[in-house]
DNA sequence: CATGAATGAGCCTTCATTCAT
DNA sequence: TATGAATGAAGGCTCATTCAT
């Protein structure tokens, strides 16, 4: 007998969600079929509709905790006001460290919420907005540069997360520490040797 | 009669690719249905496999243009080897400039070979393969900091690259140029208002 | 603990019946669904197999109901033998006031066993005969004319009380005894303004 | 070849609104499947679509179809208004005649718009109120008893013919001339073997 | 007396693709 | 160069019903 009443009811509805996260991020949406998750969950198809009112249904479920998660991870990770400059680095470090090591954690949810979801164009530029508030705040502290436009490199911070998301962290390439470091290092100091020309000189 | 033997299936060959390549930026290849296609071009559902053996060959076909395009641009626009040092922030200006443009300029074939082709990600590794050919002989004429691995770079840039060409480029919000310029700015000099501080000294 | 030693499933089961004619009456057979009957009733799927073999017993059960009751109704209300001539309308009037007001008395079951049961037919078939029998009985009397087939007359009767019960009776637009009043003056004075003249004639 | 361009087509619906009428008819709406018609129309399933968007839509073609007809019908067989006083009868056992040898003429439609039409009951209120119409035109013209209620007779009307359609006309116990005769002798003349009582009398 | 969990069976519908003309 | 007509293959979903507790 079961211990805890309707355990096993949850536990089929956990384990739906997990195989179809991962039928999801490896074959797409449409080349995801019902019946594949349902018999490799070891259930029949009306069992799915128990718990799921249909094949959208626990795509969306799937994109919006991937969602819910990247804002309250972006949301905690936020830049404490009052710091000084020269914490500015750890401070950004950290925080794409943070971000990496989430989407690590979470291939699946990742590669759906990021790049299958419909609306993961939405899900950026919520990601996006959040991240113009940090920079404009460090922006007017003084510890960034003013002439750049907040907003664009809000959207290249985020263009290269997913990149390299995609092609170096998820395949296990690099890790999430090492694409953090990187991404600071280029993102703070540039790429030139030495920083005595400018680009609106020439 | 027509005048030119075969123009008018080349007419309806192209009419079809373009409404195909509309349909396929617009809605993805699973929601693009043949008769939509079809029916838009003034033809039948036949007359389809006349041109194409098959849904994927008409896809394969504008994945291929893109490609094959994008291929020529970057192996054209590649840096002289003996540039002076000041010309490098014109140079990679003017490369992202032409990237832009060529993406802005087709906008359909660029959301299908960027964003919906399934070998979206070779396309975009044979553009960073290209990429680091050049950030490395830059840097080995010491025109980028030496410790900045440039596998990385070269990423990082695509992924600037493909991120603000869906947010900014293709909505029409911001040109080319405009784009091109911010980010040489951020790439080559860098975020920090004062260049005094260095991570790894944290 | 109950009072009553199945006091508590025979509640259920009642609650479940007259649901159902609820259900049956307004969506019916097929667009009722056990579910929804079961979800009203306050109980879960498995409960009502406790009380009905299937779907289509509980149907039953409320058809024969109906079937039942108006039997009882017409064999009581069966016209006395020796009746006088003058008292045939106050009989006619008074039967039919007895079935409508019957069946606007209940009417879901009415709907169910008149226009929904699959074999509504046989019910009425089976009215229709018991009228033919008082019918013939006031014909051979000589209370009604000789040359009316009474098994016509009598399906058109049922034929106009079905009419009138779902168009004016069960929707509340008119009364009981107010129909029976006006069939009853149809029926035996007719519609002509003076009785002059037969079709026998033209 | 064929002679006709698109004829096969037209055929091929026909036959399937034909065979479609003869399942809906003798099963209903939820026993009748696609595939039986498909089948016995010597087609496959998808064939179905090409001519009819869903299970719904042929249906109620084939209920609008009836509901047509019987319009025009009614609606052309009018009661002229010059009539004379001894062609009432005349007129009404044409009408009806008319009417019940429709309805036997196409007795699958006749049941579909009749008696399984979800809107059925429209369809006998048009009718209803094209009958009242005639009626108070002759009761003006002094034709019919002022003392009845046309909107009842003609509800009384409609509910002779359906229920003699179903037990007698559709069966073939009885022919349209010999309903239709039965039904003007009884409304026109009463059941009375004389007319010397009244209901209000007693 | 009742429920949580699950299933068997089946139907409608869609879409890319082809055959014959 | 094209069309009218049709199909193969498959997938999503619903519902009545049951098993084990």
């Amino acid at each position: 007998m079961t211990l805890v009443k309707g355990l096993k009811g949850k536990e089929s509805r956990m384990r739906l969600l997990t195989i179809a996260a991962d039928e999801f991020a490896n074959r797409g949406f449409h080349e995801t079929k019902v019946s594949t998750i349902v018999t490799r969950a070891g259930l029949t198809q009306p069992a799915f509709y128990l718990y799921f009112s249909n094949k959208e249904a626990i795509f969306d479920e799937l994109v919006n905790e991937f969602r819910t998660r990247l804002r309250k991870l972006v949301q905690t990770s936020r830049f404490a006001p009052t710091v000084e400059a020269h914490d500015v680095p750890k401070q950004l470090l950290m925080t794409l460290e943070t971000i990496f090591r989430f989407l690590a954690a979470t291939p699946n949810i990742t590669r759906i919420g990021l790049f299958l979801a419909p609306n993961s164009d939405q899900i950026k530029e919520e990601l996006t907005s959040l991240l113009i508030d940090n920079l404009r705040a460090e922006q007017q502290m003084g510890h960034f540069r003013s002439e750049l436009a907040m907003e664009t490199v809000a959207e290249c911070i985020v263009g290269i997360v997913e990149r390299l998301t995609l092609s170096l962290l998820l395949p296990g390439i690099k890790g999430p520490e090492s694409l953090a470091l990187q991404v600071v290092n280029l993102l703070l100091y540039g790429m030139l040797a030495n920083g005595d020309t400018s680009i609106q000189d020439s």
